[in-house]
DNA sequence: GGTTAGCACTCGACGATTGAGAGTGCTAAC
DNA sequence: GTTAGCACTCTCAATCGTCGAGTGCTAACC
């Protein structure tokens, strides 16, 4: 029949419906869309239309009395469009939100967790992931008081690592520097492994100096073990509570305890390396979180693709603006990664 | 009339219903105690003993029918016992989870949140007080790849802070070092304040590179302004879904936005100089944490007090077990911040 | 044919009612 | 001073009826 196929009405119908049951968290019924959306027709014809997005599976009804709820199947139509007609609505204040000074990588993407969260009210996560092959760049021991110094690695990526290190008290600046200059000439472009292996053949050179190569080896060694592994960041993770979908606490306890298992929060964010993606409920693939969107955006670091940010919250979410916000913030994130 | 005294035996009733209280959140019948702690009394004696113990103010009956909830009065006995004995239940598995290394005193102080709300599963607060007068000891410059640098302070109580800075390609390492080398030379033993003063005196003598004064002056900027005010840190905030008495949303809420405020959480922290203190309910001086308690440890940096640890929980709360974890978190803190 | 008014029907939300259970206070006996 | 017994109170959970929102269907209308 020909009024079981998508028309323009219907759509329309259906993205009112969406767009109200987003904002209201409540089901729709054919009075409201009469009102609100369509006040060119009367709610028995909205029904009527109702009735037939359900038969088509855009819509369902908790029960047989209460409106329409938007189905998975409506929220991908909505989302469909909005990612193919590429008009996401620009979103200047969520960059400008994101523009302090940070110091390095990993208070970019803390940063940029806060950010995301703040800005869109929804539990954000940022993933970087594992960057093999870290070479070292520079070395350094900068002198601090009372016998400790400073030792500060930096990567061929940008990667900065310090860590403060007890040092023989008659070093002093100038000596530091030697040892500093020393050590960056023989490790400059060695992995962090390599750069492990080698500090025994050191150990002799240096005489009692065994604690700075110690110090090094250490912090060598937690850079590898750091880098080695995706990084995956949590901002306003109780943001969740402020969703009536949340409201009863073991749900948000279940939520909040996937986020802290960092295993099931990768397999979350593990997606296919697309611009953005949306998951809806089932399309996540974790049980645990059938009634949660994942939103994703790709950031990249110079023209490889980087990581993602991301934002996690119900189903019910104003896929719009959120993409947009992730956009702004991955766009930010990739200009200040890349340069 | 004497039964309208304290006595032994109203002691030990009365702590059989904290303890009680404190592990199942349920108001305490006769029965209960009579079964499970004084099983030589019949509950008919404990309900008298109990009637005298409200009349004391130490009990209050939700309801005629309920059993018996500790009033504040109790805790404050309970907690005075604690504190007064001066028998701490020694915790050192909490002093050993608490032993990475971390980088700075920041860190070290988030690091110390974390350990605190991971082994008490309670909200943790770390409050480390402003430091005026913060007096540079060095300033150096690392290379970086791409013309970029990253630039170190380190100050004389050894608070480290660093950010990336754009300098001019043709500048290698030695004269980054050289450059340091005259920075420090200058700026060394000056406040923060004095530094961001002087730079425009020095900005004529670099020539081109007023780029490497800006970013020491802006940061000199941001670590004079972080250390001008105290810094407070949370940990664990939603571990306080744990707990009953916030199985309402909206209670958690409420409590999780006043640990957003850092002000608020200024106030609640901001107890006498004392090696413990325990706040029970209304004692916080705030409204909206009525009945809620604060117990906090201090922890100091060579003789001089230095911070507070905190934990922010229901007012029913095992004090014993987080007084313990709070001493040795605090004592680890001051031996970490004292070398 | 599409649109609309009208109406019967369904089902959840909400308030009142009720019974069961927990716990008390009091009295009288030990 | 302690305890058994009992009447009493009050909460909690379940039950029941009412109300209202919203639907589907039919018949009339344009």
């Amino acid at each position: 029949m020909a009024s079981h196929e998508m028309d323009a009405r219907k759509e329309r119908i259906l993205r009112a419906i969406i767009d109200d049951y987003i904002q209201t968290a409540m089901p729709v019924g054919s009075r409201t869309i009469s009102r609100k959306y369509e006040t060119s027709l009367s709610s028995a014809t909205i029904r009527n239309e109702m009735s037939d997005l359900e038969e088509l599976g855009y819509l369902a009804q908790p029960h047989v009395s209460a409106g329409r709820v938007p189905s998975m199947k409506a929220y991908r139509l909505y989302v469909d469009e909005l990612l193919g007609g590429g008009a996401l609505p620009q979103n200047p204040a969520a960059r400008e939100y994101f523009s302090q000074r940070v110091r390095q990588v990993e208070d970019v993407i803390t940063s940029a967790a806060q950010a995301i969260s703040e800005f869109t009210r929804y539990t954000a996560v940022v993933m970087m992931p594992k960057q093999l092959e870290l070479r070292v760049s520079t070395l350094q021991l900068v002198p601090m008081p009372r016998g400790a110094a400073l030792l500060v690695i930096v990567t061929d990526t940008g990667a900065i690592r310090d860590t403060v290190i007890h040092v023989s008290e008659n070093l002093d600046g100038d000596a530091l520097y030697a040892i500093s200059r020393m050590l960056t000439e023989r490790l400059q472009g060695r992995t962090l492994q390599e750069v492990q292996e080698m500090l025994g053949a050191y150990s002799r050179q240096m005489g009692g100096d065994a604690q700075v190569l110690q110090g090094i080896a250490e912090l060598a060694a937690r850079m590898a073990r750091q880098s080695a592994t995706d990084t995956v960041t949590v901002g306003g993770s109780h943001n969740i509570l402020n969703y009536p979908e949340y409201s009863d606490v073991e749900k948000a306890r279940a939520f909040l305890s996937v986020l802290e298992e960092k295993e099931k929060l990768m397999a979350l964010l593990s997606v296919p390396d697309e611009a953005f993606t949306v998951r809806i409920g089932p399309e996540t693939g974790m049980p645990e979180m059938a009634d949660c969107s994942v939103v994703t955006a790709s950031y990249q670091v110079g023209r490889v693709h980087h990581g993602f940010v991301g934002v996690i919250g119900p189903t019910r979410m104003p896929y719009g603006s959120v993409l947009s916000a992730l956009s702004a913030i991955g766009g930010a994130l990739s200009e200040m990664l890349s340069e």
